[in-house]
DNA sequence: TGAACATATGAACAGTTATTCATATGTTTG
DNA sequence: CAAACATATGAATAACTGTTCATATGTTCA
């Protein structure tokens, strides 16, 4: 049967695609990045961050939220050093670790705005 | 004081970020895209079609998933315009809809191999 | 040191989401 | 047309996640 041809040649794929597929734990780690950028109130902060470092009571202002979710997001961004913080006194200010944050913010407007 | 100093300086940030803040609506797009790159299942699924197209089944066995499941992640890609499909007959063929997503991966995957 | 302020964090709750199961739709072939 | 196959989809469930509330930690200043 040429049914049986057309498996054997996608298993053929099957072993090709397998072989270049990345490490499930590369994807796995790609999606947990993914994951941080898809929730409104991170991607407004890293956007807020955009435009320099700020601290943690005018972040929540500027988002109209309270300074709680504020702190637990920024904690999110910290453990996927997205963003990066430095203490003067009692405020902390953050701001963005490096220029990947704006890549990826970047290659995901042109996305939506096409 | 020069706490007042700090808050008026700061307020005229709020002004100037605000401005230069992208709009509500389309914050929430980006989110809502990269939602749907922040699950393993449809990272799996995009990074295989970067490798050409592929039909139902064998993206399932290649995921080691019920097609089910399958399905439903490829109408979440479909809806958000990520992949496109071409029927033969029986069978669905299912590739990437163009080469933002290319693009978009590529982003993350600098992040992370860094 | 103690009061006031800024930030961080743990627990709990509510809303969301991915998978599974069962079944429906659509297509080919005998 | 009926059987077999490939895919799609609705409902239900289990797991996950973001916010809130209460409170802890850390810092400054009188």
């Amino acid at each position: 049967m040429d049914e049986n041809d057309s498996i054997e040649v996608h298993q053929d794929d099957f072993a090709a695609v397998q072989q270049r597929l990345p490490d499930e734990e590369v994807l796995y780690d790609l999606a947990e990045l993914y994951k941080i950028f898809g929730d409104t109130t991170r991607v407004k902060l890293l956007c807020i961050l955009f435009e320099g470092e700020m601290c943690v009571q005018h972040l929540a202002q500027l988002l109209q939220v309270s300074q709680s979710a504020v702190s637990h997001q920024l904690r999110i961004l910290k453990g996927a050093r997205l963003v990066k913080y430095r203490r003067d006194g009692k405020t902390v200010y953050y701001a963005l670790a490096d220029d990947h944050v704006r890549e990826i913010i970047g290659c995901g407007m042109e996305h939506i705005t096409e």
